[in-house]
DNA sequence: AGGTTGCATCAACGAACGTCAATACAAGCC
DNA sequence: GGCTTGTATTGACGTTCGTTGATGCAACCT
């Protein structure tokens, strides 16, 4: 239930980092019981914003970081789209709960959020032996 | 760089179960080092075909089969939607490489493909701490 | 053969998405 | 103050996506 409010950014996108802490990882199996709505459309807007090469990358690039944080302007020049579609994804990633920013003087950081993704790894895990090749 | 070819099904649509069985698995995760297009591209498709409601609750019930596989008959029952809806997402599902299916008989049965989903969630695991509850 | 049931495909629709140029905002510098 | 740089937002565009009714096909059953 916990609210991020980005006031540095100035955005008021009110990013619902709920994620529901609460819940145990065994209970939160794609494999271990169907998936009632609530949670299903929860988690496809995960994965939706996994779902385009760009943020993927994006995210790569932002996780991939020694520093764990990246500036702006050196994630806009590795692409050839214009800087507000970058802005755009970043913004859709952020919603996902997937990274988080911060406003540095004129440049703006991000950093991915370890937490997000080892969820929806946890979640994909299938406890199975999960042998076959195909 | 095997290629499915449903005969039984009589759908030519030549399902890419490519997924680069040869790299390891340490050289696929999404913090290691950047994506390039090729990857992004290849990654994206299948997290798409995450990033639906209906997909996800479809993919959850497959996979959450004690007997490892569904009938059709019982999936559509349980949405509210068109049998052909559901048809369209269970043919994304396997274009993705995430479930594959058989026809016996009159019915056609679906069921996951659970190396599809340890790949993923592989990928999304950040071999460090992980820490930072945010 | 004809009829029925289960599932995939087709064609069309509105909604959502990715992209851009233009603009707005924030912070630093002169 | 005005100018410049970095980033977010807006509004518009074409494309893709999710959904449906209609149709087609495959397998069973009389």
């Amino acid at each position: 239930m916990s609210k991020q409010r980005l006031e540095i950014i100035g955005q008021d996108v009110d990013v619902d980092v709920d994620a529901d802490a609460g819940a145990d990882a065994c209970c939160r199996r794609l494999a271990a019981a169907p998936l009632d709505d609530d949670r299903a459309a929860e988690l496809a807007k995960v994965f939706k914003a996994l779902g385009d090469p760009v943020r993927l990358r994006l995210l790569s690039m932002i996780a991939s970081q020694d520093d764990g944080e990246v500036c702006v302007c050196e994630l806009t020049p590795a692409f050839d789209l214009s800087q507000p579609t970058i802005s755009h994804h970043l913004k859709l990633l952020r919603q996902a709960g997937l990274i988080d920013c911060e406003r540095r003087g004129t440049w703006v950081y991000y950093w991915a959020l370890p937490d997000a993704l080892a969820r929806l790894a946890s979640f994909l895990t299938v406890p199975r032996s999960a042998g076959a090749t195909a």
